[in-house]
DNA sequence: AAAAAATTTTTATTGCGTAAAAAATTTTTC
DNA sequence: GAAAAATTTTTTACGCAATAAAAATTTTTT
């Protein structure tokens, strides 16, 4: 009942994962095959699908670890900086498209992103879905701290208003990442005019 | 000079397309093989790439046609049934979730999520867009009937208004179809508390 | 009607993903 | 500590997507 196998297997996972980000890293996922990880990682191919399913699932695992350290990175550079909602949002915004520009190219981030969907239901969909959620929550405390100041309504739930800025801020991501030629200057810009039309959208007498 | 080879080139898509339709209709995408679908049209399996690049090319194709019957759908059925924001915004998430799952399951709306996020640049991918926006700009009109009411603040951009509710559907629509035991009237009240909560956000000395 | 141009088909190759049998390794049992 | 049992990996084999290049076909032009 000791713990060998499983301590080979988290070794196993390990060095997949670590020698596909090497080759990722240097000729991108489209141009590795499984069994180049494989190799690299001293297992046979099948080993790796047993492991992460599909190649997308190890790009998305690689992500997830990323996403790691972007959450770390949120928790520490977002609190406490903004006094109001949209300035909130969009620094907030800003340290997901930072992070993400220097970690993986936009081509990428397309792929991460429609696996995300595609394998939504997937050990490392989930993994990855679940990080998104802790995002957000760091958001929420954010709004939390606005309200107590009063730049943010006290009625309305802190939890469901930083679900929704994080469901319009990734759709903006979605957009930024989906044409190679936009700025962040353009895409934080568009993220505004999202922002200042919702907010303001009903008239004083309609809420 | 004649348009021959544009009248076979036109009849060749449009066969592929009806052999794909139904096989898809009878088997599922996954289980339905390129050369199975060339087969029905007609052509060799190599056409059926060079017309429409992957499988998800020809997937997106098909949906991009039942999207045209949505946005007739949406121009007759949306118009003059809301007297504020939120009732608008629901009818219109309501009408589009109606049409996707009478029209297809979860699993293959994942895949054509997914397809359009990674073929974003691809022919398909951009009719599927501009489709999108399309649909965004019926929503768009009904904002400005709003505001002519005084249900919607005239000073914000309907335009800009209408592509944020779009976006914040959007995502809610994703993640209706991420989850199989999700039910339409579960989505409905995510949404319901999403638009209730970013429209009440700012305080009446803040906005 | 022949030559030229465009398009499809044939043919071949690479790699993903899956399944089942075989081999190896760890764990359990005596 | 060796044999048996259980688990996991590897080997082997196969179907299909996607791509490339050559060959064949068909339309267009002259």
């Amino acid at each position: 009942m000791s713990g060998l196998r499983e301590k080979q297997k988290a070794d196993r996972r390990r060095r997949i994962l670590e020698a596909a980000r090497k080759l990722f890293a240097k000729a991108g996922p489209d141009a590795t095959t499984i069994e180049a990880i494989a190799d690299e990682a001293g297992v046979s191919g099948v080993t790796v699908h047993n492991y992460y399913g599909t190649k997308s699932g190890v790009l998305l695992a690689l992500v997830a670890e990323s996403d790691r350290e972007l959450l770390e990175k949120m928790a520490h550079d977002l609190p406490g900086q903004s006094d109001d909602l949209i300035d909130l949002a969009r620094r907030f915004a800003a340290i997901i498209r930072d992070h993400a520009i220097t970690f993986l190219d936009k081509g990428i981030w397309r792929q991460v992103f429609a696996a995300s969907i595609a394998e939504a239901d997937s050990r490392f969909g989930k993994s990855y879905h679940s990080l998104d959620h802790q995002l957000a929550l760091v958001l929420v405390r954010e709004i939390e701290v606005l309200q107590a100041c009063g730049a943010v309504a006290s009625e309305v739930s802190a939890y469901d208003l930083g679900k929704a800025i994080f469901s319009l801020q990734n759709m903006r991501f979605v957009n930024f990442i989906s044409f190679d030629e936009m700025t962040d200057v353009e895409s934080d810009a568009a993220f505004l005019r999202d922002l200042r039309s919702i907010l303001g959208a009903l008239p004083a007498n309609r809420r």
